[in-house]
DNA sequence: AATTTAACTTGCTCTTCGCAAGTTAAATTG
DNA sequence: CAATTTAACTTGCGAAGAGCAAGTTAAATT
């Protein structure tokens, strides 16, 4: 199985390299679901409420496990489920992903100023040393429920 | 002038509202070249690098702006030029796109493994500060020329 | 007055997106 | 164990967005 031949680098800048990965609606909002959702399956990703294509996604999916952020392995009790799970790489997202999500509540006047913004902004640190403790030890539980949070504070 | 009615919110997650500003290839990227580069006119940023075709820029920096994120002024001395800076809004973008290059230069095997990506990471704070105050005072020193780097420490 | 420059715009082609429907293999149900 | 359901995709197609080259406008320079 050959790898094709990566279409173009457009610089040589790690932002521009990364916008290459993530530069889409899409992408980072499946990381986002792995991370602090708990989400592992196609299905999960297809139902969480943005409305995403299936095509899309399975085509997101691909890239990001070609990209070595994802891995997909068949599930051990149902074989037709397939569980994906995130990478050190892709466990390392996890800063920007925060600090995306804190500027969105920070400046996007949508729902609830939510007053969680300030405190999840002083525990940075510890918010994400709480996504990886919870990665190493397999512990699925989701850092949000139904737009709930349930942080470690 | 009315403004168009806003087409359509895919959900309340900050993460999913910002992804609908910056998901895509180019945004981030001027908002790097503002930030980190020191650019301010239409030229500067059509001819940084990754070559952006004309159209696209004007569509992103109307974006932008109608986002808040970005204003377009008339330069002073020669009226021909559109300055085109960072709100508040835009200038706390810097924690994002500071991680995404850290992230970048951790992960993707592409030039030099860059040494400096360490000291960044220990000094994000001072990094963010730094940018805060060169705006504030209007200071328009880059932290990076032609690719490299020119930090406080 | 003629030329150059900055910031766009326009037109056209090509790629990607989004939606609905279809496929395949594995699990569940009657 | 045959029929149904479910999970994970794939396919087809119209619509939207991206990329490229060339054109426009107004201001500055020569």
């Amino acid at each position: 199985m050959l790898r094709k031949p990566h279409p173009k680098r457009r610089s040589a800048c790690p932002v521009s390299v990364s916008l290459e990965i993530f530069g889409d609606r899409w992408t980072l909002l499946i990381v986002r679901d792995l991370l602090i959702r708990g989400f592992r399956t196609f299905k999960e990703f297809a139902q969480s409420g943005e409305g995403i294509a299936t095509n899309i996604l399975a085509d997101r999916l691909r890239k990001l496990a070609s990209a070595g952020i994802v891995t997909a392995e068949p599930d051990e009790t149902d074989r037709r489920r397939v569980s994906y799970r995130l990478t050190e790489k892709g466990i390392d997202l996890a800063p920007v992903l925060l600090e995306l999500l804190l500027w969105g509540a920070r400046h996007q006047r949508s729902l609830e100023p939510c007053g969680l913004t300030d405190a999840m902004a002083r525990h940075r640190e510890q918010i994400i040393q709480e996504v990886r403790r919870r990665w190493k030890n397999r512990d699925r539980t989701p850092l949000q429920v139904d737009g709930e949070w349930r942080l470690p504070f």
